[in-house]
RNA sequence: GCACGGGUAGCUCAGUGGUAGAGCGGCUGUCUUACACACAGUUGGUCAGGGGUUCAAAUCCCUUCCCGUGUACCA
């Protein structure tokens, strides 16, 4: 859903950009996804009889495997986009691994290495004992954890007593290298320099003072695991500590000094270890224990601090990436975003861009054979290296492939995603369109894409690569959660678009997550998309069983027509002003009230007689009102609902005056073209009649709803006017009320106790000329006066107010005072009405 | 812990100083010759709680509570 939603946006701006006559390009592709892609084709060789690992294969006939499970399922995306009627240059269609951007991707990390901002390092990583790969920082979630906190018994070496450890981990205490305490803790000071015990695979281990320790945490004393904890990592270098590592890449015990650990996966490991210093009676106590856990974003296990030798980047062009989105350079929407990405550039670390994995791109780094071993080791490999001639960085295989082992990793999927906006396009295509106008993405991926394309962006072009950023919502189900593959919570689009249509559910997604805050799916919205194109289609269908309009006799306008042109060309300035503002939103609200409320509801059905036994010069100009409407409609709607606007404006003929081609490639009609002969004033004039006749509409559907009328076509309406009234309109009143007549009667005397409106063109009554229940209505009627009193002391109150009268803008205090009269007004009527009662 | 969102009708959401809104749902009617995926009417709200600024607060300020997200972490 997410990416309907992204893709439909998406769509919205292009479609409508080439309305407005730009040349648009919007180019899709694809990554390649490594681990995911990976792990599932690994998955699937698990399965087979008997399982067979990527080991088992072989790097080059694995690679081959997943290209074809690529080929197979990498396309459902792609299908899921053209379904939904996204007007991509499909024919541009890219992939992280093509050829033109696989070399693209080596020519980067060689220039990036050559600058010394990519080295090979020893460093601790987040690793994946799952995956066995090393990860960023950013694929760890810390997530909180119920744990257990096990404060264990230190011995001192000389038998003089124990120091207390509290731990959560106390399966690798066998990897402990020290005790640390704080060293202005009075408690320990005494004891610094001394040893103590190791509880597991025994040996004396050094207590040590370091600041880090907080004095009021726990027992005061830390044990220092440097091979199995960030910290305790940077304590022990600080100390020039030994480094233990008892874990295997999938997290077994590997301590052969601890036999009864030897081999356990860690958890396992981890209640043994208890119940072997239980049994030691090492064992002080055990507590309940929330703190957060590093979770691996894609096998959802806790992450191990690792060791590890793996390549890293020093991001390039930082401050620029900062200052573009600081100084406005990349709008960003909603622009509370800037604040995140500027926090997350604020303290960025390297990055960790090398995985363990065969799928992606391999690392285009060889080491000379003959040192290969010796180089493996190095601790930090670099620029230094390259020119010793001990390694070989390049696009291209050395000449003497003989003499080389390549680097056995593959690169970070992002490390190729981020200079997609420019490695897609060739000179040329950059010339027209790079930078790029809009990038529309979710939030969650603002640090993994958005960010490191901005950098890149800078660096390798020295341009930012897009001027906008639209956030979209992230798409939620109904219990709030983020709707996922792995969760299965997601419908299938291509099921919905099966049910509600394409554009259905473009419509109705738009409808509610346009703001970029996050949403709720109910499928309910789909369906209203659906509704409403369904209304569209059936207006069309309307006006196309009306036949041709004509010229003859001249087409006479009414201000109900006049009306609705008027608000057409407001719609379109709604439209462009929304749109050019990103709020979709506003959009899609405009193009459905219009529509529904304002061409349905009010204009057509006050002109249906025009088009039955009416005069033919209304008729002609009610034809062509609505042929003027539908086509400016169509064109406005078509970005985001293509399919119906792009079919009927085929089978309404529209397509004919452009030579039969599609709306697609037809400007978007002007809006100045409509009501061009027209003053303003007679414009205004004619709108405010049409609002008034519907006003008045209104109150006669009320009042015949009030008296349980409400579906009675026999009754008739008399108007007292206080404007002049023409006969056209008094018509169309009849029509919308429903009613067998309307009449003008100046001297109209109406029977007491004759229902009535006060409406926008007099007093207008319903004279009931039958039997009503007399109770009910002084029952009614008192219950309305009471409402009204309560208006009417509220309002008194107000204008009574000094401050108010005198502080408030005029047109304020005038609206207020038009308000109580109108109350008073009524309040009168009422109670005449109730007297007639007796 | 810090930062950023959010809390408005039964549901999903608009609304940033001037009479609380939409769609859906509920309830009443209606197969009115474009549309029952519809039409007409109607019912729903102490705008999370408290305090403040203002003639006027859903809207601005302070504060508390709840939900979500990001980020940092002490074993």
């Amino acid at each position: 859903m997410g990416h309907v939603l992204n893709n439909t946006i998406q769509d919205i701006l292009v479609r409508r950009a080439r309305l407005e006559g730009k040349e648009v390009l919007w180019l899709p592709g694809t990554d390649h996804a490594g681990i995911a892609t990976q792990a599932r084709v690994e998955k699937e060789l698990g399965k087979e009889n008997p399982p067979r690992t990527r080991y088992d294969v072989g790097r080059e006939a694995f690679v081959d495997m997943v290209w074809e499970w690529k080929n197979k399922h990498g396309g459902i995306i792609i299908k899921q986009l053209k379904r939904l009627g996204c007007s991509c240059d499909w024919e541009r269609e890219r992939f992280t691994m093509d050829d033109v951007y696989a070399p693209e991707v080596a020519r980067v990390f060689t220039e990036l290495f050559k600058e010394g901002l990519i080295y090979r390092g020893r460093r601790m990583v987040n690793w994946d004992p799952v995956l066995r790969t090393a990860l960023s920082d950013e694929e760890v979630i810390m997530t909180p954890t119920h744990s257990k906190l096990y404060t264990v018994r230190y011995k001192l070496s000389d038998g003089s007593g124990q120091l207390l450890v509290s731990t959560t981990r106390p399966e690798t205490i066998m990897a402990d290298v020290a005790v640390a305490v704080n060293p202005n803790d009075p408690r320990f000071a005494h004891l610094i320099g001394k040893t103590v015990v190791r509880p597991l695979c025994e040996a004396d281990i050094p207590i040590i003072a370091d600041e880090h320790v907080e004095i009021g945490f726990g027992t005061g004393a830390l044990k220092i695991t440097p091979a199995h904890d960030r910290v305790d990592f940077e304590v022990g270098s600080k100390h020039n500590l030994e480094i233990i590592d008892i874990l295997t890449p999938d997290a077994h015990i590997n301590c052969p000094g601890c036999p009864e650990l030897h081999g356990l996966d860690r958890f396992v490991a981890r209640d043994k270890s208890i119940e072997l210093l239980e049994a030691k009676g090492l064992l002080e106590k055990v507590e309940d224990y929330d703190n957060n856990v590093g979770m691996s974003e894609r096998s959802h296990v806790p992450i191990e601090p690792r060791l590890s030798m793996q390549w890293f980047l020093k991001y390039p062009c930082v401050k620029e990436a900062a200052e573009a989105v600081a100084n406005g350079d990349i709008v960003f929407r909603p622009a509370h975003w800037a604040k995140t990405y500027a926090h997350w550039l604020e303290g960025i670390q390297d990055w960790c861009i090398s995985r363990q994995l065969w799928w992606g791109h391999r690392i285009p780094v060889w080491y000379r054979k003959d040192k290969a071993e010796e180089l493996q080791n190095a601790p930090k490999l670099d620029e230094a290296d390259a020119e010793a001639g001990d390694i070989y960085v390049g696009v291209t295989p050395p000449s003497d492939p003989e003499n080389w082992l390549q680097d056995e990793d593959a690169l970070d999927t992002w490390f190729s995603s981020w200079l997609w906006p420019f490695s897609t396009m060739d000179e040329e295509c950059r010339k027209t369109f790079y930078p790029t106008s809009d990038l529309v993405t979710g939030p969650d991926i603002i640090f993994f894409w958005v960010a490191r394309m901005i950098m890149a962006g800078y660096r390798f072009t020295g341009q930012k690569p897009f001027s906008n950023v639209f956030f979209t919502s992230i798409v939620r189900d109904l219990k709030g959660r983020k709707m996922s593959k792995s969760l299965g919570n997601s419908p299938d689009p291509l099921d919905l678009i099966a049910k509600y249509g394409a554009d259905g559910l473009r419509f109705g997604l738009m409808r509610i997550a346009p703001t970029g805050t996050d949403v709720k799916f109910d499928e309910k919205q789909i369906e209203e998309g659906k509704n409403f194109a369904n209304k569209i289609y059936n207006a069309a269908r309307f006006r196309m069983m009306q036949g041709e309009a004509s010229t003859q006799p001249a087409p006479k306008f009414s201000a109900v027509h006049i009306d609705i042109l008027s608000k057409l060309k407001e719609l379109h300035g709604t439209v462009a002003d929304a749109l050019g503002k990103y709020e979709f939103n506003t959009y899609t609200q405009a193009l459905y009230s219009f529509f529904w409320n304002e061409y349905c509801s009010l204009f057509l059905e006050a002109v249906k007689n025009d088009l039955r036994d009416g005069d033919p010069a209304f008729r002609n100009a009610t034809l062509f009102t609505m042929d003027t409407v539908l086509r400016h409609y169509l064109a406005l709607l078509a970005p985001i609902m293509p399919h119906i606007a792009e079919e009927l404006w085929q089978s309404l003929g529209f397509a004919a005056r452009t030579e039969g081609k599609p709306l697609m490639s037809t400007p978007l009609p002007s809006a100045d073209t409509l009501l061009a002969g027209m003053d303003e004033t007679e414009v205004s004039k004619a709108r405010a009649l049409a609002s008034a006749l519907y006003e008045t509409a209104n109150r006669a559907r009320n009042l015949k709803a009030e008296y349980n009328l409400a579906t009675n076509k026999n009754v008739r309406f008399v108007l007292k006017p206080t404007l002049p009234v023409n006969d056209d309109l008094v018509g169309r009143l009849a029509l919308l009320a429903g009613a067998r007549e309307a009449s003008v009667q100046a001297d109209y005397d109406a029977p007491k106790g004759t229902p009535t409106a006060l409406t926008p063109f007099g007093e207008l009554f319903l004279p009931l000329e039958g039997l009503v229940d007399v109770d009910a209505e002084r029952t009614r009627i008192s219950k309305e006066l009471e409402k009204i009193n309560k208006e009417i002391s509220k309002s008194n109150a107000k204008l009574g107010n000094a401050s108010f009268v005198d502080r408030a803008p005029a047109a304020v205090v005038d609206q207020e005072r038009a308000r109580l009269a109108e109350w008073e007004s009524k309040k009168a009527q009422l109670e005449t009405m109730l007297s007639a009662l007796g």
